[in-house]
RNA sequence: GGGCUCGUGGCGCAGCAUGGAUAGCGCGGCAGCCUCCUAAGCUGUAGGUCGUGGGUUCGAAUCCCACCGAGCCCGCCA
């Protein structure tokens, strides 16, 4: 029995027990340590609609209660809680089980999830915004596969938009090397990106270039056919740094192919029918075709097709979606792309010539768009339209999974020559102020080198720079998730540095000593039953009990901050534990052997806790 | 102007869904711990009007309202 399962049973168990009172919500929480493992507020929420004392009614259903015999002492306090003891004597040997057995739960089981994140400019190569975005993806991908679901991961390429066409008239006024100056590729690109940006501040006569480039991408020729060639180009770079950090990809869904199947004229079509779309005749909005949000006021409206005759991004979006969720049908061809370094297939949607067989992609029960906070309005009137032409409910189904952007702080700035006098600095690719994903991957990778060889004197070269690389990915990772999707995040160059504290490096740490003892322990078995007696013993135990309780956070929020808290708190345990008593030299049998089947269940748990964080666990370190 | 989000020790964050028992953690500060399974560690200590005011409640960091401060969105860009 886990830790989700004893709340859930204690919890049957107490309502039960308080059958002769009103129905009320009431919870199960942990209380400070020294009331002991679990309580209950029932008796406090009961006294209010009984009109009893908190004490009188906690020791009326302590009386009534019949717990489950992992529960080894009830107490009616008086301060109107019902305090509960857990019997580590019972519940140890099957949480030490099931910790090394590895059983997960399938609550996903029959269902398939499309997740899209990463889905950056083909313009320029990743920031650390892009960093938390791809991260924040791959993790709710890792643990929704971890939990059973059938789960595509998709990357959408806009290889139509305004920055392509930025690039495009970039080469075209500053030339284009096919080496890229030496620079990785989606390095070189943003580089041009960033000063044909410049450049029209200077002379406005080259928007109306670009103007003109982008009618030329549109129909799916001349220029596009370079342009092609040059996205790709920066696609795969932008996708080594995405690999580097763990990630992988199903699919590469591509803008010019939404565009091509022409599903957005079917749904508009359809669209204009139901009278959703509606077409202006005048006003500042006159000749075009817009929709607007019911309860939304006026000058609320949302333009899908431009005066000429041109489709926005939104416009785009909606087929697309509906093709996510399976509302129309799948008018993609596929190719396979190219191969990860995961060994699977990436592949790609096609114009002509697919493959005939394929994954099955699109049509997903849950769909989730990882995507910054800044584009939740229009996430929203996608989801309405949707709802609109499927008369279908989807808050549960279309998903906007928004987190708050990235920004850096002062201190950083200022190392990097811009100076500001406000306290953070908004990151723009387009403007050049940016924290290379790259470069960071790279410093991060030189401390860790420098660390793993100061601690590792004579260690292997090839070894070191392994563990180095997997150290700087853990550090970059762990910082990206432990604070939650609706806090800003101010970069700062010292602090993600940091390899200490609550850090990636420090769980990993933490993993290679359980790794290390277990690695020395020999030949040994589990015990018959198992002798603990230490409050740091009880503790581990505990937390190690509580890794479905935590899945089922993240599953229901979302949010992967509460899986990294759980592997930092685990950890602690660990580490406490690890400092008051010995494993190997413990000279009692029994106990040598009940500490070994904890560490073995620790670095089980924790291990599931890393790889659905996208971290390494490291044997040595 | 309308909408969304955030505000918790010097700094960075958990806790808020489902109100309750001394508000947790990391960094930084101070004091300790390596003849012992990896000190990327551990222990102790100092440091908090939970933005402000009001309301609901026996009880509010948590729920409601107002205000203040910060950020974002409100484009025939994406």
């Amino acid at each position: 029995m886990s830790f989700l399962e004893l709340v859930g049973s204690l919890k049957e168990r107490l309502s039960e027990a308080a059958s002769g009172y009103p129905k009320v919500e009431f919870s199960i929480l942990e209380p400070p340590e020294e009331f002991g493992d679990l309580s209950s507020n029932l008796p406090l929420i009961l006294s209010k609609v009984a009109g009893k004392k908190p004490y009188e009614v906690a020791r009326d259903i302590a009386s009534r209660l019949k717990v489950d015999e992992r529960i080894s002492e009830v107490e009616a306090h008086p301060s109107g809680y019902l305090n509960f003891r857990i019997d580590y004597g019972k519940f140890s040997k099957e949480v030490i089980e099931r910790a090394i057995e590895g059983v997960r739960p399938e609550w996903g089981k029959g269902r398939r999830v499309l997740i899209e994140h990463t889905s950056l400019n083909p313009a320029h190569q990743l920031h650390v915004g892009h960093l938390r975005n791809v991260i924040l993806g791959d993790t709710i991908y890792r643990v929704l596969k971890f939990l059973g679901y059938e789960a595509y991961v998709h990357n959408y390429i806009d290889d139509l938009g305004l920055q392509v066409g930025d690039v495009m008239l970039g080469i075209r006024k500053l030339g284009f090397d096919p080496e890229g100056k030496g620079l990785k590729f989606d390095h070189y690109i943003g580089k041009i990106y960033a000063e044909i940006n410049r450049m029209y501040e200077e002379d406005e006569g080259l928007l109306e270039e670009r103007r003109k480039l982008l009618e030329e991408l549109e129909s799916l020729s001349g220029v596009f056919e370079f342009s092609k060639l040059v996205v790709d180009r920066v696609v795969k770079e932008q996708l080594k740094t995405c690999w580097r950090v763990g990630a992988r990809y199903d699919c590469l869904n591509y803008e010019s192919h939404i565009l091509a199947s022409r599903m957005w004229d079917d749904i508009f079509e359809e669209l204009k029918r139901r009278g959703i779309a509606i077409l202006s005749r005048e006003g500042r909005l006159k000749g075009c075709w817009y929709v607007r949000v019911e309860g939304e006021k006026e000058g609320e409206e949302k333009v899908l097709v431009r005066s000429d005759g041109t489709t926005t991004y939104i416009a785009k979006d909606i087929p697309y979606a509906a093709w996510k969720l399976g509302l129309v049908e799948d008018r993609f061809r596929y190719v396979k792309a190219m191969e990860q370094p995961d060994g699977s297939v990436l592949w790609s949607t096609a114009l002509e010539d697919g493959e005939e067989r394929h994954p099955k992609f699109g049509a997903c029960d849950v769909v989730i768009n990882v995507i910054d906070v800044r584009q939740g309005r229009l996430q929203r009137m996608i989801r309405y339209v949707l709802e609109r032409l499927s008369g279908e409910e989807l808050k549960d189904r279309y998903i906007h999974l928004g987190y708050e952007v990235v920004s850096i702080s002062r201190d950083t700035a200022n190392e990097m020559g811009i100076k500001t006098d406000r306290k953070v600095v908004h990151m723009s690719g387009r403007k050049g102020v940016f924290v290379s994903a790259d470069d960071l991957l790279d410093s991060l990778f030189t401390k860790a080198l420098a660390e793993t060889k100061k601690r590792n004197p004579g260690a292997d070269e090839g070894w070191a720079r392994s563990v180095a690389e997997k150290v700087a990915v853990a550090a970059i990772r762990y910082g990206m998730l432990k604070q939650d999707l609706d806090k800003m995040l101010v970069f700062d160059m010292r602090k993600a540095l940091e390899l200490e504290g609550e850090t990636g490096p420090y769980l990993q740490y933490t993993y290679a000593r359980a790794s290390s003892i277990l690695r020395k322990a020999g030949d040994w078995s589990l015990p018959e039953s198992f002798s603990f007696e230490d409050e740091s013993e009880f503790k581990l135990i505990k937390e190690i009990s509580k890794l479905d309780f935590v899945l089922d956070k993240v599953h229901r929020t979302l949010s992967p901050v509460h899986m990294a808290k759980y592997g930092y708190g685990l950890c602690v345990s660990f580490n406490s534990f690890y400092e008051r008593l010995p494993v190997l030299k413990e000279p009692e049998e029994e106990k040598r052997l009940s500490r070994l089947s904890l560490v073995k269940a620790f670095e089980s748990t924790l291990k599931t806790c890393l790889e659905l964080m996208g971290i390494e666990p490291l044997e040595r370190i």
